[in-house]
DNA sequence: CTAACAAGTTAGATTAAACTAACAAAATAT
DNA sequence: ATATTTTGTTAGTTTAATCTAACTTGTTAG
């Protein structure tokens, strides 16, 4: 049995890792508010339970289960983050910390009714792939808004990382998932941008926005 | 902070204690499978928290405190069953389990909303009444359906207690909430009893059954 | 290259929630 | 009225999950 806690570890594990494939006790600690000595010793645990590859002073690693694990508690992380705002009628900023609680509930068939009651979604409320029932998890090919040059057109797909606040700014500039833009300008001095969506017509997005805007150019 | 171990003891205590108003530390250790001096304990713990009368060798009662506690929860995990039935499809003998995980949310904001897709409902699958989010519990008036004498026209109000096996029972011979029974005999030998509902002539309830059916008689 | 700093580890303490063994009180049966 | 059984309590142990203090290893800046 795996508890809620040593869940919580794994999955911050697993988001850390997704793109170096490794990452240290300070980051988890940092991610999780949990002191380093707890976290070293949990890290111990899950590597006597399998799930964590661990050698002192080494970078952290999941194992294959462990990342199947990982994924499949994402699976309801992402899963309830869709039910809450298709069904519920929550806002896409409304939802992380509820889901934060209930991924840990143990019934597939809740979850089962979920996925049917959705249509079988593919991304969760902010444009993150929602793993497979084997924890297999679709590899996006966005890239980011920062990355992008003066006349390119593209189509909002992600936010990363989406916090409450930032999600919050961006439904008050009318920016959701879909919307496409097109940029008319980048101020070299600050990285800022200037684009058109919709009916704006000329809106300024600091770096610090669109470093986490994941867009799909409009090909 | 009340934590998901003290809350399933607080709401044990409502239930043992909803009839008689005390229970004893030996009920709930059988309620809830635990030893009588981890129940002894937490009971101490629970009076100094303020929820629970606790005296050496006295029987066990709620403070007002504890009552409105215990109540919220159940509030939560009736509406959750509710829920289950009502927006997901689920059967009323599937839910009680994921009920039993859900009602230790935390989020105002999460029952609120089922409360309001649900238009409000003041019972729970089963028939028990769903508390107000002041914790105060309509009391029902319903009589058990072995009190019932020959010719007695009743429906079916409530199923209490209200174990898996038993609500699949009373799905098979399709008696559901709002059934209407006559109630043709009763064998005095063992107290069965012979009715006749919808369109079923005759079918015999056995005494273990009947003492769980709650019923409001036909005025 | 070494001194200083950052990161990781070990050891030991704390709290919550469970247990068993042993004893005490209350209830029940003879 | 006393003996037996049931119920309740106390004491002490265990495991999970956290912490702080102190020490070790690794990294980085002069
Ligand atoms: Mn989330
Ligand atoms: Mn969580
Ligand atoms: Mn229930
Ligand atoms: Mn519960």
């Amino acid at each position: 049995m795996i508890s809620q806690t040593e869940e919580n570890y794994l999955k911050a594990l697993y988001n850390l890792t997704y793109l170096k494939g490794e990452a240290s006790v300070n980051e988890i600690s940092k991610r999780l508010e949990i002191k380093m000595p707890t976290v070293n010793s949990m890290m111990k645990k899950l590597s006597e339970k399998g799930f964590v590859h661990y050698e002192s002073y080494k970078p952290l690693k999941l194992t294959e289960e462990g990342k199947k694990e990982a994924a499949l508690i994402i699976r309801k992380h992402r899963l309830t983050e869709m039910y809450l705002v298709e069904k519920m009628g929550f806002a896409w900023d409304e939802v992380h910390q509820i889901a934060e609680q209930i991924e840990h509930i143990h019934s597939p068939e809740f979850f089962t009714k979920m996925d049917q009651l959705l249509g079988y979604p593919t991304v969760d409320p902010h444009g993150s792939p929602i793993p497979d029932h084997n924890g297999v998890m679709r590899s996006e090919s966005y890239i980011f808004l920062d990355t992008c040059k003066t006349g390119d057109a593209v189509t909002l797909m992600a936010v990363q990382p989406s916090s409450k606040e930032l999600l919050q700014y961006l439904s008050a500039k009318d920016l959701e998932l879909g919307t496409t833009l097109t940029i008319l300008s980048i101020e070299p001095f600050d990285n800022s941008i200037t684009v058109n969506y919709g009916n704006r017509i000329s809106e300024v997005l600091s770096s610090k926005v669109t470093a986490t805007l994941l867009v799909r150019p409009i090909s």
